[in-house]
DNA sequence: GTAACTTAATTAAGTTTCTGATACAGTTCG
DNA sequence: CGAACTGTATCAGAAACTTAATTAAGTTAC
């Protein structure tokens, strides 16, 4: 084993749209549909939104936004409040419900990474273990470099208004 | 870092929700929907498929796959071969046009990562060069047990113990 | 060899989900 | 206060997906 082994952009890559595919084909469990499940996931980990901080995220229309927060509101998902900073602003926090599918769902990829990390070996499983900080730091320093990155920015087109994703400082 | 990290299926399924989140919300290139980039992907990565194939893999039923192929087709994106083992099949094959799609949106997350790589320690980037193989190896061992059994087919409704709620108005 | 069954793809019709345009209420600023 | 701006809602139409029925090629049994 190689001390100072070099990271491979590639490879990272590579693998990490790999377990992307394998995790988006997961499901099928209810009748969602896959920006239905990942506004859901949005909601579940960041907490109340508002319906144009979600339009941004999930890179739909706020029209769009708006339909499905209705249907999810019927459902018993999702829950309206108003914004008591901003007359014109709803608050969009998910139900217990709602947080259920998405721990549901949480639990069913756990438990086929379960299985999966069973049939490793001791040293593969230590080194998973080992590169998991340094991984979950990727994901922080992409949240909170999101107002530098131009790439954001110019993904939105056609987008309406499209004011800088801010981050959800409020919670 | 501890010799005998003992890994954390919940701290890897976090990690591999945060980036699937990361990736899938890149861009929106060129109008096309986010099931249209996944048929690309995986023709770009697994080579030649045959539309019950590609239904299979993208969870959507056989004629939306023929829809979705027409309409790739008609931009030359992808091609339609017959099967030469086959005279029922098609064979779909993406087009140097439709290759070069896969490999922009690629070279975009590979900026993206290669820019937050850059920002660890050097300790940190070793850590995932040495993880990468063996999660090269999870992808591999779960790519394989595909094949047998079929996880894929709806009766991963499971969902876990979370029981959903029943659906109100359905309409 | 042909009748009955299975498999692969297409076509047609209906439903859900998204976009674009517009309306309207609340906020901000002169 | 009035003008400009922002956050949601609504509606018509487009796009994507599903179910059901159809065509055609391959398989099995007699």
């Amino acid at each position: 084993m190689p001390e100072f082994a070099e990271l491979s952009i590639a490879g990272l890559t590579r693998v990490l749209e790999d377990f992307t595919r394998m995790h988006i084909r997961l499901p099928a469990e209810r009748r969602l549909s896959f920006t239905t499940l990942s506004v859901l996931h949005t909601l579940a980990g960041d907490g109340p939104k508002r319906l144009t901080e979600l339009a941004g995220s999930e890179q739909v229309t706020q029209s769009a936004i708006t339909q499905m927060v209705t249907k999810l509101e019927r459902e018993g998902l999702v829950e309206r409040h108003p914004d008591p900073s901003d007359g014109r602003a709803v608050l969009v926090s998910v139900t217990a419900a709602g947080a259920a599918i998405v721990d549901g769902r949480r639990a069913e990829r756990m438990a086929r990474l379960s299985e999966l990390a069973d049939r490793l070996t001791e040293a593969e499983r230590t080194a998973i273990a080992a590169a998991l900080p340094a991984l979950a730091r990727m994901v922080e320093l992409h949240s909170t470099a999101i107002g530098d990155s131009p790439i954001e920015r110019e993904a939105c087109a056609g987008d309406s208004g499209t004011d800088t994703p801010r981050d959800s400082a409020r919670r």
